[in-house]
RNA sequence: GCGGGCGUGGUGUAGCCUGGUUAGCACGAGGGCCCUCCAAGCCCUCGUCCCGGGUUCAAAUCCCGGCGCCCGCACCA
């Protein structure tokens, strides 16, 4: 067995996960998550709302996960991520319809469901390959689409990401900002994808969960506070044919990242990996080639750890410049804009007078005021704006020529997108903690105490002369202290031990005759099994912040 | 989606080719005995042929379909 086949069936024996509805035949690319691993999933997150969320200040908000189709149309993801389809009745054969509708010279793109299926129908288009009628057509994306209501139902998806949630608040969340940039929000939650293969357990998922940043920048400076104070962080850059290890600073300065803020988050990424306890030699970050880019970034990094597969991407650390913003502002009518004082400055700016425009343009006044306020205003003399599709003349006394003074500068933000998926991350840590010990074999989780899902574990010598119920009032008042832990009693004592190492539990308190004596009990350290002795008065303080990372006792 | 391999207790496997015992073994889990520190031993107990159809007197075994898993290709926000 590979080293990934045992990291699996240890998985699924110990109750960290297992591929979901098992007693149905299961579905490819769903996955549940047992006791131990809901524990540990929540541990990881635990550390990146610190990281991210805590330290970094940002806005953590939840959105749902169902969202309606409009928002998927603004952000580019219907048209990207859909593709229009058809099954014959017959052959079951199925068939793209927007390649049907094109050989035969119609109207093929941007199609609704329902508009391709009245052209189906109209021009008679039977299977290509049978003849046979062909059915309903219906959008197969990557995205599940959901229809919310009865009566006239919207329609509406699983979100592909939380990162819409945080775009389409923006003007909620500049004003919990306090209007000011660079702020930043967050969403850990749950993302769903159709994927079209789903495989490899955890690591790629239809329904998943992600932890997600969206830092809003101002474009001119993409700059993040503190970004000084981690420009010596090195990483590991695959660019192009390089592959060099840099300090963020140094690669942020001759442009292999192209900003602070991106650089700042990629450096904030390696040091949230190597709390979780990734090796940091497993930690690398892989450059995007252009073609390689999603339709709204201008540049990406993959965080990516390597596992007995190769390296797997974790992560990616995205500028999404203001693609997302811009168009929302199309697609909702509102103005998604922040603004930063900036000294003062006059401007000349043209202004419409609505009172001769109206009259002039009926229905177009509007358009042309619009078109107007965007341009340069010229010396003097009649202005031409393209309206509709048409050149049209506007006469000097439809306008004039103010001059204002600015207080600053308004614009729509940039976004450096740090995303998360933290089920592979699951995964990578499960992978990268599994050792087996010389000698014996026996099967081991090195999970650091900040994330194990169980921190210590009670265990009588033997079950018998007060030793057990010694150990188990400890361990309830270990409990009411807040430390996940659990008592045993069943098998010998190396059993026991041999248990809670498979699950990663880093301490093992024993309560032997000697505790009967002088009130002490041993502390294992579940990696190289030495024991400490400690009085039981310092048990519970000695344990909270061996786990808390304040102190080593090993 | 295409091609190949595969699916047996909670886990790992034997049995399938060549249909015919009570589906074997190991680990595990639960109860008990015993036990002074690293999966000891003994007794008892628990639990399985992926789903559906077909062939047959008889199917874990042969055939068909589905679902799932693994590998490669394609796809991959």
């Amino acid at each position: 067995m590979g080293r990934a086949e045992k990291v699996l069936e240890l998985a699924k024996r110990r109750g960290f996960f297992w591929p979901s509805f098992e007693i149905y035949g299961g579905m490819a690319g769903f996955y549940d998550y047992g006791p131990l691993g809901t524990a540990l999933r929540r541990n990881i997150a635990e550390v990146w709302r610190r990281k991210f969320v805590l330290e970094e200040g940002l806005l953590e908000i939840d959105t749902p996960d169902i969202t309606p189709a409009v928002v998927f149309r603004a952000s580019g993801h219907e048209e990207q991520f859909t593709d229009l389809m058809v099954t014959c009745t017959s052959c079951g054969a199925a068939w793209r319809v927007d390649e049907l509708l094109e050989e035969r010279g119609l109207p093929h793109e941007g199609l609704s469901a329902e508009e391709a299926e009245r052209l189906l129908r109209e021009a008679g288009i039977r299977c290509p390959s049978c003849g046979g009628e062909l059915g309903g057509v219906r959008p197969f994306g990557l995205m599940f689409s959901l229809e919310v209501g009865a009566a006239g139902a919207k329609r509406a998806y699983l979100r592909p990401e939380t990162a819409q949630g945080i775009f389409i608040n923006f003007l909620n969340l500049y004003y919990q900002a306090r209007s000011r940039i660079p702020f930043g929000a967050a969403t850990i939650g749950k993302g769903y994808r159709n994927e079209i293969s789903p495989r490899k357990g955890l690591i790629r998922l239809r329904e998943f969960n992600m932890a997600e940043a969206e830092i809003f920048v101002d474009p001119e400076t993409k700059d993040w506070p503190g970004f000084e104070a981690l420009s010596g962080v090195p990483l590991r850059l695959v660019h192009g044919e390089a592959e060099e290890v840099l300090p963020v600073g140094e690669a942020v300065s001759r442009g292999i990242i192209g900003s602070r803020a991106l650089g700042y988050f990629m450096a904030k990424t390696k040091l949230f990996l190597e709390e979780i306890g990734i090796p940091p030699e497993k930690i690398r970050f892989r450059k995007h080639r252009k073609e390689e880019l999603a339709h709204y970034s201008s540049e990406t990094w993959d965080a990516e750890i390597e596992i007995s597969q190769g390296w797997l991407e974790v992560a990616g650390l995205s500028d999404r410049t203001d693609y997302d913003l811009r168009r929302h502002e199309e697609h909702s009518g509102e103005r998604l804009r922040a603004f930063v004082q900036e000294g003062v400055s006059r401007v000349r700016r043209i202004r419409p007078k609505m009172g001769v425009l109206g009259p002039m343009f009926k229905s177009e006044a509007q358009e042309v005021a619009r078109a107007l306020r965007g341009m340069e205003p010229p010396p003097s003399g009649p202005i031409r704006v393209e309206v509709g599709g048409r050149s049209l003349e506007v006469p000097p006394e439809a306008y004039e020529v103010v001059e204002e003074e600015v207080h600053g500068r308004s614009f729509i933000p940039h976004v450096i997108e740090p995303s998360f998926g933290l089920d592979r991350i699951l995964y990578c840590l499960l992978e990268n903690s599994y050792y087996e010990r010389e000698g014996t074999g026996y099967r081991v989780l090195a999970l650091r105490p900040n994330v194990a899902p169980v921190k210590a574990v009670f265990l009588p010598l033997v079950a018998k002369d007060g030793l057990d119920s010694l150990a188990r009032e400890w361990w309830r008042r270990a409990l009411a202290e807040g430390i996940e832990s659990y008592y045993d009693d069943s098998g010998s004592i190396g059993r026991r031990y041999a248990r809670a190492d498979e699950i990663g539990v880093p301490f093992a308190v024993t309560f032997d005759y000697r505790t009967k004596e002088d009130g002490t009990v041993t502390v294992r350290d579940r990696d190289s099994t030495q024991q400490v002795r400690i009085p039981l008065e310092e048990l519970i303080p000695t344990l909270k912040d061996a786990i808390a990372g304040r102190r080593k006792i090993f």
